[in-house]
DNA sequence: CTCTCCCGCCATCTA
DNA sequence: TAGATGGCGGGAGAG
């Protein structure tokens, strides 16, 4: 929680230039704060001059629109004062600004700690001195990581801008607002356009859309991941790994395993074509791993995705791996982008217990399914993958055998994309429109953003399901259940029941969301398709809680499933693929529905705030999959996705309150539990940001408070009344 | 030790 | 050619 709030109050200060755009008294307050201490540090106190120049930097929003500056630049970027401007230079100069200005960044979610922002906040309202030190001494590779770096990104923008506005994004601003190279801007800007958040407009210029058709995008991807049979792939190199790894491979993944599979889907892709011989560095680019990689997680049914087995599709090889380097590069290269789309909570980290060991996985906690409806409202249409489009239409089946890869098929993607990258670079950047206006819209909007991402994030995850919804369901029950058969005993348990639970969780969220927040903002998109579908379970759910009528449930999953892998029911997919779906799993699985209730009824007993909370720290726990030890896990998993449900409704009600307030205070438990339930996704970010919080547990009452520093955002919000979870329907 | 992944060199592309 | 992009992997922090 209260790393939300700081990163809330750091998003805050950014855009603190909003000061004079925004002007609420409440959110000026806050911001204020920040601000003063952002561009305090920078203003005062010539001492700390290098403090204060991270501290701008964090700080200093996007002032510069324009021209990119170099790394050099950046630093400079927000000079508040002249003096300032001088203190950025000579911060720039040494490394320990940097590293000062890091420190005030947020945290990742996953990693992160409170105290660190807290301390660095009130280092830097305290003594620039002082602060100094503390923020030299701790500069910590945390502070500077990707996903926290990412975090504040977004936190600039809105996660549903308003299809009027347009958000121009400047990578100079950018990397001088947060006060880190360029480079580090590409990689975030780069995976951020692979999902469309983004689009390259002209030299330094990106602009922001937001995640409104983030659902159709998934939807694409997860077509063509299923096209490429990824999930085949992954499931024969698990295979293969344990074999030839030795160990129990048998024994766990035999289940589903099959080696057999599909022999025709499992061609390793490798080699595939060497025709990406050709390959220039895009077929390398890191959008098309980032993509691949989200591809990965919406074929595979328990949406958890190992490293290694990721790092190996990516390649061509699946086969061999030879390159050992090769493959530590990838992975390497899968640590930037999963930081980045932890970030956008679309995943998070889990552990994969295996035969010989841990290891490192990341779990799909985004919308999955957006089958249903999207296939046809997205369709191709849609802008983002255009070029996978081509891939998975035209060759699809080879390539999917070929797998991966095929660069071949990238690059033509590729080459559409440079197109429009001169196209858009050249004459039109029209997008740039606001410097001046869109400046300071951005900033409200950011500020408006950051608050409710912080909160949204939660909330976010809300308006998430609303929009994307349909995931949720499919991601539950496609879990695991059905299709696969076994497994990890590791996996088992948690992921199952957390997908379930989160789907379940979903449901609900999209409903209150779509029903009390809808109205608000009107989540339509999501709202639309999902409704349909989802509504009747959400609204069931929501209002029982205690059980979820069955038949829906099993209908989404069925068809989620079914949607995600095509063939599972044949041994191709279900080998095992990726994921084993423990047995554990599998018995519940039948029965999701059942959790479901079970979970709901568990839930409504425990109801308690703490306990939710806690179960969402569980939720992370089991993210840590790995466990396969507990047993009573299953029971943990229940009580974490409802504790989720709740955890994340306090939050969310403070923010959402703000907004959603009156249905909330209406239904009370009701009311958490859908908003918790919409969540879901959340969960991850929830219960990274809550651990703290949640430790306390008893905080229940503080993190509400916290919330509460939030909701300034959501007085922002209010501003930007759209957001939240309502989310503005685009 | 392993896992993560920051950092920034430098190749490549673009204008 | 300068500047923009971004691949790549050394190496170090964190656990």
């Amino acid at each position: 929680m209260e790393v939300n709030c700081l990163t809330l109050k750091d998003l805050i200060s950014r855009p603190p230039r909003l000061d004079f755009a925004t002007e609420d008294g409440e959110n000026a307050q806050k911001e204020n704060i920040f601000v003063d201490l952002s561009r305090m540090a920078p203003k005062t106190p010539i001492k700390n001059e290098p403090i204060d120049l991270s501290k701008q930097k964090i700080f200093t929003p996007e002032r510069n629109p324009i021209t990119p500056v170099k790394l050099v630049d950046r630093q400079q970027v927000e000079p508040w004062t002249p003096t300032a401007n001088l203190k950025i230079l000579i911060s720039a100069a040494s490394p320990d600004i940097r590293d000062r200005e890091k420190k005030k960044e947020l945290f990742r979610p996953i990693e992160n700690k409170d105290d660190v922002f807290t301390d660095s906040l009130q280092l830097d309202a305290v003594d620039d001195s002082a602060v100094d030190e503390f923020e030299k001494q701790r500069p910590s590779r945390k502070q500077k990581s990707l996903g926290l770096l990412c975090q504040k990104f977004l936190a600039r923008y809105p996660s549903y801008p308003l299809s009027t506005e347009k958000t121009t994004i400047s990578l100079d601003e950018v990397a001088v607002s947060l006060g880190v190279e360029r480079r580090r801007i590409y990689d975030i800007v780069n995976v951020l356009e692979s999902l469309h958040l983004v689009s390259r407009v002209a030299k330094n210029q990106y602009s922001w859309h937001g995640r409104h058709s983030l659902p159709k995008t998934l939807r694409n991807l997860q077509r063509l991941g299923e096209k490429q049979k990824y999930e085949e792939q992954m499931a024969h190199l698990q295979q293969k790994e344990l074999n030839l790894i030795d160990h129990k491979v048998g024994e766990r993944r035999r289940d589903g395993c099959p080696d057999s599979q599909d022999p025709q889907l499992l061609d390793f892709p490798e080699p595939d074509c060497p025709s990406s011989s050709a390959n220039s560095r895009k077929d390398k680019s890191l959008k098309i791993m980032s993509q691949k990689f989200v591809m990965l997680f919406l074929v595979s049914k328990t949406k958890i995705v190992t490293l290694d087995v990721a790092a190996k599709i990516l390649i061509e090889e699946s086969q061999d791996m030879p390159d050992h380097s090769k493959f530590k590069t990838k992975v390497r290269r899968l640590y930037d982008i999963a930081n980045v789309l932890t970030s956008l909570m679309l995943i998070k980290k889990v552990h994969v217990t295996e035969d010989r060991g841990r290891k490192p996985a990341f779990k799909w906690i985004g919308p999955v399914d957006f089958s249903s409806t999207d296939d046809d409202l997205v369709d191709v249409s849609t802008p983002v993958l255009p070029e996978l489009k081509k891939e998975i239409y035209g060759h699809v089946q080879f390539c999917a055998k070929q797998k991966l890869a095929r660069h071949s098929s990238f690059n033509s993607e590729q080459a559409s994309e440079r197109t429009q990258r001169k196209v858009n670079s050249e004459p039109s950047s029209p997008y740039r429109q606001k410097q001046g206006l869109g400046v300071y819209s951005l900033e409200i909007g950011s500020l408006a953003a950051v608050s409710r991402q912080k909160m949204e994030d939660n909330s976010e995850t809300v308006a998430f399901a609303s929009q994307n919804m349909m995931p949720l369901p499919s991601s539950l029950d496609p879990a695991a259940p059905l299709p696969s058969p076994s497994v990890d005993s590791e996996y088992r348990v948690s992921p199952l029941c957390h997908q379930v639970l989160s789907a379940a969780q979903t449901d609900l969220k999209a409903l209150p969301a779509q029903n009390g927040l809808t109205g608000q903002g009107g989540v339509s998109l999501a709202s639309m398709a999902l409704d349909v579908e989802h509504q009747p379970q959400a609204l069931a759910a929501a209002q029982p809680l205690l059980y979820v009528p069955p038949a829906p449930l099993f209908m989404l999953c069925g068809g989620l499933q079914e949607g995600l892998s095509p063939g599972s029911g044949s041994g191709s997919g279900s080998v095992g693929g990726g994921s084993k779906v423990t047995a554990a799993e599998q018995p519940p699985m039948p029965s999701g529905q059942k959790r479901l209730s079970k979970e709901r009824r568990l839930q409504e007993e425990e109801e308690e705030p703490a306990t939710k909370r806690q179960c969402r720290d569980h939720e992370d726990g089991p993210l840590s999959l790995v466990m396969p030890k507990k047993p009573s896990d299953s029971a943990d998993i229940a009580s974490p996705k409802t504790s989720e449900n709740r955890a994340s409704a306090p939050h969310e009600d403070t923010h959402m309150n703000g907004q959603l307030s009156a249905a909330k205070a209406v239904s009370g438990k009701a009311t958490t539990n859908g908003f918790v339930s919409s969540e879901w996704g959340n969960p991850c970010s929830n219960t990274e940001i809550e651990k703290p919080s949640e430790e306390n547990e008893s905080t229940k009452g503080p993190s509400p408070l916290q919330y509460l520093y939030v909701q300034p955002p959501a007085v922002s919000s209010s501003s930007d009344p759209q957001e939240h979870p309502v989310h503005t329907p685009r």
